[in-house]
RNA sequence: GCGCCUGUAGCUCAGUCGGAUAGAGCAACUGCCUUCUAAGCAGUGGGCCGGGGGUUCGAAUCCCUCCAGGCGCACCA
């Protein structure tokens, strides 16, 4: 519909060219419609005489009286009406809106699926912490961030990978073996010194006292280089289980778990660096290593091999880049904490070193979460020791309310996380509000059963005409923009408009149905009603899916 | 010092490729359950859109500048 309006203007503009009616324009721009607040402004309007009155040195007002007289044979269009500067305010057809409904009730449930994306191979990067330590609150705004991200590019039809980067090896790894065995050998009974960068959280205990009871005390006459080694080892795969099972009770699911270890087992760092080598961009200096990377921008040149011959972090990275790259992916997009944006630049430099475009990686960055607790900071971070998890979140507020919380934000916006505010909040939130609108739906279509009505499974958009209360009209106007939402949250990687849509359709429905039956003794209206309902409830199941929070049937 | 993000109602946040009277939730106050779920609805109050300049028919939105907060600026991971 939106469609045949846009159609309508420009060949009504592209008259008015060929009369003579502008100076300098030969081609009709395509209009901008926009949805006015106020309902007297009509049902949609245009700004176009506006722009055009600027290029064109004409007054808008003029411009808009003949398209708006122009506009007068539109098929779709009631009328039309001019308004003060240069609006011009379209009001459709009642009888449209009937059409619209049928058209999105025979999607059903594969409405605002769309072939934006054409199958294009995506890969979305997401959480990817150390197995160091259980997922904190910041991992669970990472992680509710980027599966929304991944299902709705999924839905707008692209073909997308979800993965998980495990930092496998290096020094953090390190550390943690060398806590956990100092933890083991303390509980053997021997008196230790924690080293200042040790990790210093409970759950290192834990995990001694698990490694204990699995593998018996025979570290204890081991050296500690050699124990430690075992130790790591035992520590991260641990550790890393509780990821995923934490990951699981937070709905999430990846395609890929991708190891940091593997690159090397594989050879694909030197594959990595052979390949920027071959390119010119790699040079040796003071004993280092370096990537050129201030060739595409970047502040300064990295190192990849340090002059004690060891790799840096950055070498696995541009290996792991390289490898999304060498399986395929056109469209490479990483969800990073906010305090991980230094490392955009280099690894962009890489991307574009390699020949592929500057936009073939996006980042979306995820603003740290400052954790409060009745208004007061809590201490983050894992040295500390004293953090709150991502499962401790889980089980005060549910994974649904979590979830939708991290999603009615968007992502680069700081985001205060108070868990007492949160957990009163419960009764009240928002989450609530849209889940409750599904809910109700499908506790009036049990009651249409009881007295004999059912949505037909077929009909006519006539059939649908007796819908024509305001509340109804807007409902069916929600509902027809949920495929701009859908291109517009993927195009953005902006997860957030979908939340915000949900609860704007729940908050039209919820009033409609306080004011209105929706079961009578009238059929045809009984049924036009349901059938209503059974579009708003739909496109909410849709939308409650794509950001992975359930959709109850009874609340 | 440089770079990125943020500043909108008492609180938490939408709205930002310029549009008409700036929105929502929470909190506060007043009403509504013999009728499809009251996790709901109806109503009231609440705003120099951080400050100042500029661009123009029109600015929360674009440009400049200043202020405040966060995060980055390693041969660390």
């Amino acid at each position: 519909m939106l469609n045949i309006i846009k159609k309508s203007i420009m060949s009504a503009l592209e008259e008015m060219i060929a009369e003579g009616f502008f100076t300098d324009l030969t081609e009709a721009p395509e209009p901008l419609l926009s949805q006015p607040r106020t309902r007297g402004f009509g049902d949609l309007s245009t700004n176009i005489c506006m722009k055009l009155g600027r290029s064109q040195r004409k007054n808008p007002g003029d411009i808009a009286l003949v398209l708006s007289k122009k506009l007068s044979d539109c098929e779709v269009l009631e009328k039309s009406e001019v308004a003060a500067p240069g609006f011009v305010n379209l009001f459709i057809k009642k009888s449209c809106w009937a059409a619209l409904l049928k058209e999105i009730l025979n999607k059903g449930d594969e409405y605002g699926r769309l072939t934006l994306g054409e199958h294009k191979k995506v890969q979305v990067e997401f959480v990817s912490a150390n197995p160091t330590g259980p997922l904190h609150i910041g991992h669970g705004r990472g992680a509710a961030v980027g599966d929304a991200i991944s299902s709705i590019l999924a839905w707008a039809g692209y073909d997308v990978t979800k993965e998980f980067y495990i930092n496998d090896m290096g020094r953090q790894i390190e550390v943690l073996g060398r806590s956990v065995y100092l933890r083991a050998c303390e509980l053997q009974g021997k008196t230790i010194q924690m080293p200042e960068d040790s990790y210093h959280g409970e759950y290192i205990k834990d995990v001694a006292r698990e490694f204990i009871s699995e593998k018996g005390s025979a570290f204890m006459d081991m050296r500690e280089a050699e124990a430690v080694d075992i130790f790591k080892e035992y520590a991260s795969e641990t550790l890393l289980r509780g990821i995923r099972k934490d990951l699981e009770a937070f709905h999430v699911e990846f395609d890929v778990w991708f190891s940091e270890k593997s690159l090397y087992e594989k050879d694909l760092v030197k594959k990595a660096m052979d390949e920027l080598k071959k390119r010119g961009f790699i040079y040796e200096e003071e004993g280092a290593v370096w990537f050129k990377s201030t060739a595409f921008g970047d502040d300064k040149d990295r190192v990849l091999i340090k002059a004690d011959g060891a790799r840096t972090y950055f070498a696995s990275d541009i290996a792991y880049h390289g490898d999304k790259l060498d399986r395929g992916f056109t469209q490479i997009i990483n969800v990073w904490g906010a305090d991980h944006h230094g490392y955009e630049a280099r690894v962009r430099a890489f991307i574009e070193a390699m020949g592929r475009e500057k936009d073939a990686l996006k980042v979306v960055f995820i603003q740290l979460v400052a954790l409060l607790r009745e208004g007061e900071p809590v201490a983050m971070g894992k040295r500390s020791g004293e953090f709150v998890t991502l499962r401790q979140v889980m089980e005060e507020v549910g994974s649904d309310a979590a979830r939708f919380f991290f999603l009615t934000r968007k992502s680069d916006a700081h985001l205060d996380f108070d868990l007492e505010l949160a957990k009163k909040q419960t009764p009240e939130n928002p989450v609530f509000y849209v889940q409750y609108c599904f809910a109700r739906i499908q506790s009036i279509f049990e009651f249409a059963k009881e007295k004999g009505f059912t949505a037909p499974e077929k009909f006519e958009a006539p059939d649908l005409e007796c819908l024509n209360l305001d509340e109804e009209i807007e409902i069916i106007k929600h509902l027809a923009n949920f495929e701009s939402v859908i291109e517009k949250s993927a195009v953005g990687l902006e997860p957030h408009r979908v939340t915000f849509y949900l609860m704007e359709l729940a908050g039209l429905f919820h009033p409609y149905y306080n004011k209105n039956r929706v079961v009578t003794e009238d059929r045809g209206l009984t049924e036009a009603r349901l059938l209503l309902l059974k579009g708003a409830g739909t496109v909410t199941a849709i939308g409650l899916k794509l950001l992975g929070i359930s959709a109850p049937e009874k609340m």
